[in-house]
RNA sequence: CGGAGUGUGGCUCAGUCUGGUAGAGCACCGCGUUCGGGACGCGGGGGUCGCAGGUUCGAAUCCUGCCACUCCGACCA
């Protein structure tokens, strides 16, 4: 993505914080100007707001292929009929935003899409030879909340990535589930989080294999309780075989305990787990896996051919991560006193390059070099050109936590100097420009 | 969906009880002095007081209805 200088952005930022929010990443992201909301549960998102969502949305993008995952993208309005085959319709109540076109037929705006992923695949999918295949795409969901809250964490409109797998047999579903709980393990570490798998309960989804994905925060909706001991369990590595058999993996991480309060087991959980391992918590669930065999493709006649020659319904899966919502728990996971600090892999920017005394030829001229190196380098530099006054600078600057603060100003440039401070540790060096370059590349 | 609140300029809020020319701080515009962690002075612009109806000589303020939003709880892939 590219660089930009302040002067041409637009970065609404706000002193005070809006009464309406109450935690701190709802507080956070309207401070730092990344949303504005237009509805209960319903928000624009800024420039800023909206780099941060491409930059979650690729790392899952790119985690989802690296997985055999393939991208496609389904519309947001479904017809009801599609939902009346699975029987969802009429089951799925209130939370449905329901819509009636001009020719008075009945359209919702779509809270999940498995009845069209499936009306998708039964139509061009015959023969196991096709398969496994899993679908997935990034797109914008609603569901109508009573009570929508927390920002962007409990929205109405949410953005989602949403896979689903097809199988010929429970075993190759099996192996397609293990292949997307692997794939989420790594995309949430390469955001910086902690993403713990608790068993789940399904839900509406259906079937009775299912995995919520929970990032621990003060500020989580649901209790956990955990075996401490999972929080040093090794991510599997960028180059994972994801065409081996991946159940030790999976074994490695659903051994200890950890379960949400829905489902919590205090007689096994004593039993099971040493009480200096034992940890209690609140977490934020960021994601969820389900198999559910054939409670779509039964009813919706989803059928392929075997190498036996006859027909069965594909065994299948979903697996969803809450975009939007991950910006919320980002923040959650990571802040201070004086605003976000962004991990470097989701950062709108990679550095903020603060120049004291705009309109001073040598400060300009500095900057406006570092810009071009640090944009050439691929760091996608934003160079607060402005006017402001330094101390609203530097509090600008901490509040939308780009991990490096590169700081010019005439005092320093005199003695060839220029200031570099790591956001996340409020670490600072005085050096001269070059070696400020160097240490941000790394 | 039960309960409790709040709607006054972009933001935070006062004014409502007790009706009488719509206010403050921040932000914004101009000028000047400033300038390394949210400066100061002077001047200025911006609000059908959520909407509709009613009472009254007169309504941000009283009455009725509606709408929106927030909080607590229940619910929640």
């Amino acid at each position: 993505m590219s660089p930009m200088r302040l002067s041409r952005f637009f970065l609404p930022v706000l002193k005070q914080t809006p009464s309406e929010a109450q935690i701190t990443s709802h507080r956070l992201m309207l401070r730092a100007g990344m949303i504005r909301q237009e509805a209960a549960g319903i928000y624009a998102w800024l420039p800023l707001g909206h780099r941060v969502l491409r930059k979650i949305e690729q790392i899952v993008r790119e985690e989802m292929d690296r997985a055999g995952a393939v991208e496609l993208l389904m519309p947001t309005l479904q017809l009801a009929d599609l939902w009346r085959e699975s029987g969802r319709y009429d089951a799925y109540g209130a939370e449905m935003l329901r819509i009636t076109d001009r020719h008075e037929r009945e359209m919702l705006y779509g809270p999940t899409n498995e009845e069209m992923i499936t009306e998708i695949f039964r139509a061009s999918v015959k023969s196991y030879k096709q398969l496994p295949l899993n679908l997935y795409h990034i797109q914008w969901k609603f569901r109508d909340e009573q009570r929508p809250r927390f920002g962007v964490m409990r929205g109405r409109e949410f953005l989602m990535k949403d896979a689903y797998s097809f199988d010929l047999d429970e075993a190759a579903g099996r192996a397609s589930y293990d292949r997307m709980f692997v794939a989420y393990l790594r995309l949430f570490a390469r955001m910086g989080l902690k993403a713990v798998p608790m068993k789940a309960e399904t839900g509406p989804i259906g079937g009775e294999l299912s995995h919520e994905f929970i990032v621990l925060a003060q500020t989580g909706e649901s209790a956990v309780f955990l075996d401490k001991r999972i929080l040093d369990l090794p991510i599997p590595a960028d180059d994972v075989d994801y065409r081996g058999d991946l159940t030790p993996v999976i074994d490695a991480w659903t051994h200890l305990y950890a379960a949400t309060e829905d489902v919590h087991d205090a007689t096994r959980y004593e039993r099971d787990t040493a009480e200096v391992d034992r940890m209690t918590a609140r977490g934020i669930e960021v994601g969820q896996v389900f198999f559910f065999g054939d409670k779509y493709s039964t009813p919706m006649k989803a059928t392929v051919s075997g190498p036996d020659g006859a027909e069965r319904p594909a065994q299948m899966g979903s697996y969803g991560v809450g975009v939007s919502r991950l910006v919320g728990a980002i923040i959650e996971a990571s802040h201070d006193d004086a605003g976000i600090i962004w991990p470097d892999t989701v950062a709108p920017y990679g550095v903020g390059i603060i120049n004291l005394r705009a309109g001073d030829a040598t400060c300009d001229a500095a900057c406006e070099s570092a810009y071009a190196a640090l944009t050439t380098v691929g760091k996608e530099p934003l160079l607060d050109d402005t006017d402001e006054r330094p101390g609203g600078k530097f509090a600008a600057m901490d509040l939308i936590g780009l991990p490096w603060q590169l700081i010019i100003g005439p005092r320093g440039l005199a003695e060839g100097m220029v200031e570099l401070k790591r956001r996340a540790t409020g670490d600072r060096q005085t050096l001269s420009l070059d070696a400020a370059l160097q240490v941000i590349c790394g």
